[in-house]
DNA sequence: CGAGACATGTAACCTGTTACATGATTCC
DNA sequence: GGAATCATGTAACAGGTTACATGTCTCG
């Protein structure tokens, strides 16, 4: 349901065609939520199936007719109902922690390679976000101070934890390098106490 | 797929049930990855059919059968394949960090209590993740010191980022407390800029 | 002349969740 | 007597991905 949601909150803002939300996905929400082209069409269906957008059909010359959704009443109580609603479980699948649960099994020199890519993922994303922050800090000179006030801090926010995991990364990195020549065990048979 | 390599990973220390196999991730692997009964059941038939494991039926009194899965060689090419393979890209999807993004739609006493929940869950998920490293210690007295390598780091990895998240959890929450009164401004229309 | 913006979809497939079914044994 | 452990599944549905189809205009 989460992307339902998504896409309520883009709508709240104006009336917007299909491409229109896409656009504002993956400039604005990418980096909290995501959706393919095709899922994000569906959705929208379902949505108007469902009373919380209505649609309506605009024919262009010299582009492609479109398709422009508008959020109802209904649509801005069910978004409003959301962000105030109990947390959901918090529960990660993590692709990149779960191989490193099996880890072991490589050789250090291998493991060291896969925290070293990780490590380098990790200073991209926090150098995005650091740009991020500086075209706001632009945009807040030409603006009202408070515009965009928790986007500022969610980019923030998600900075400092990306520098918490690259610490512990590179951390791991320096274990590594150091003692190349211990033994690692793997699993216990059992799976018990960890 | 991220399952199957998951269960892979659990066959790699022993032949297991598939009941086996779902205690042993409530107990370990549930923190970083997880997976319902039926999901883990049918994905492991399908593991079969690809070859990766083998099964064989094991006739019981007084419990029900069971079929006991043990793996390949190509399963264990197979993972350690896929334990040094290209990173996948690390998109998260967080429900709460979208939340958050369209946060400025509720009251600031409603986003304080959203992020109060946030920091109580936060502050669980910190004492779990102390109690394992705990019990961690007492098992390498008893045992060989370079046993669960990874675990533990994997641990302790995850306690330092549920810290950073609730530190800056804690910071956002005492500037709403601070500034109750201050206007706080939604989304741009266009997504401009971040 | 080719790439990219504009614009919306279908079909097939894979992944993940929820509800349900079955039935003996053991422990409180 | 009721709950938990052991043990494996089916059926239906929801959520998400990948590949493909279509066609014009604009800009370099």
């Amino acid at each position: 349901m989460a992307l339902r949601y998504a896409l309520l909150g883009v709508l709240s803002t104006r009336e917007m065609s299909g491409y229109d939300i896409k656009r504002y996905f993956d400039r604005a929400v990418h980096f909290v939520w995501n959706a393919s082209d095709s899922q994000t069409y569906r959705e929208l269906r379902g949505m108007e199936r469902d009373g919380l957008i209505t649609s309506r059909l605009v024919h262009q010359e010299a582009k492609p007719n479109k398709r422009l959704y508008r959020m109802t009443d209904a649509g801005r109580a069910e978004l409003d109902a959301w962000l105030i609603s109990p947390l959901e479980t918090p529960y990660r699948k993590d692709p990149f922690l779960l191989r490193l649960f099996f880890m072991a099994r490589v050789s250090p020199v291998a493991a060291q390679q896969i925290l070293e890519a990780r490590h380098e993922e990790l200073r991209a994303l926090i150098a995005v976000g650091e740009e991020r922050l500086e075209t706001y800090g632009d945009l807040s000179k030409s603006s009202r101070p408070e515009r965009l006030w928790w986007q500022v801090r969610l980019i923030n926010g998600m900075r400092r934890m990306h520098m918490a995991e690259d610490e512990w990364i590179c951390e791991l990195l320096s274990e590594l390098r150091s003692s190349p020549e211990e033994p690692i065990d793997g699993l216990l048979e059992d799976g018990a106490a960890i």
